[in-house]
DNA sequence: GCGTTACTTTCCCGACGGGAAAGTGAGGTC
DNA sequence: GACCTCACTTTCCCGTCGGGAAAGTAACGC
């Protein structure tokens, strides 16, 4: 199981919708995802530059039939970090649904 | 079961983590919240009165002991949004073990 | 070489969150 | 009843962030 890591890089809703989109895919299109999210090509672009210098994302450009297409894929650190952040999400909800605790110090 | 409603206001971390714990606690004191939060005092002021103004929160103004202290808790609107939210974040991840599928228009 | 496609980058903006510090109001103290 | 303290609140300020618009760029196709 994932160790719960909050990761506020993918917190943020597009990048959370674009993270678990990819973690759903194999690779995913720009076209595909620029859709999917509803999102300009230079907010997809940005989002994914980002993830890519966080090293969450890798991409490739290549052929599809005769028009260049980037696709993107979670990298297995991206795919640890969203699995950490959904483990911090369930622990924030069940801090929600358990009574009050103290916290660890 | 609540229906699944992202809710931008929620989502910020400080503001999901203070609503997670509202949600867990009838009346939560604002030394509390704030200890449990790691939040200064403007911090927490602020993110309470944002909720407030939301129509999420209410806040009441007490003696306990022979202290002044404010406490705070969810309203029904608040709850429901609270509910909801975490229903848009299963949705999201759900999303994200299932296979890509076709967003309802 | 020129246009088209598919992004990428730049420029700009408004919103946001937080720290520091000044402000406020209710009670307690003398 | 003036003053002090406590418990927040508000203001001021700043750095960060995300997004739109539009200019830039690289790879083809012709």
């Amino acid at each position: 199981m994932t160790k719960a890591r909050f990761d506020e890089l993918i917190h943020p809703s597009t990048r959370l919708s674009l993270v678990a989109t990819l973690a759903a895919a194999d690779w995913a299109e720009f076209a595909f995802l620029k859709e999917r999210l509803d999102l300009s090509d230079s907010a997809l672009s940005k989002q994914l530059t980002t993830l890519e210098e966080a090293g969450y994302v890798t991409t490739e450009r290549r052929l599809s039939g005769n028009r260049r297409k980037l696709r993107a894929r979670l990298t297995d650190t991206g795919r640890n970090a969203f699995n950490g952040h959904i483990e911090a999400l369930k622990a924030i909800v069940d801090g929600a649904t358990a009574p009050a605790a103290e916290p660890p110090t």
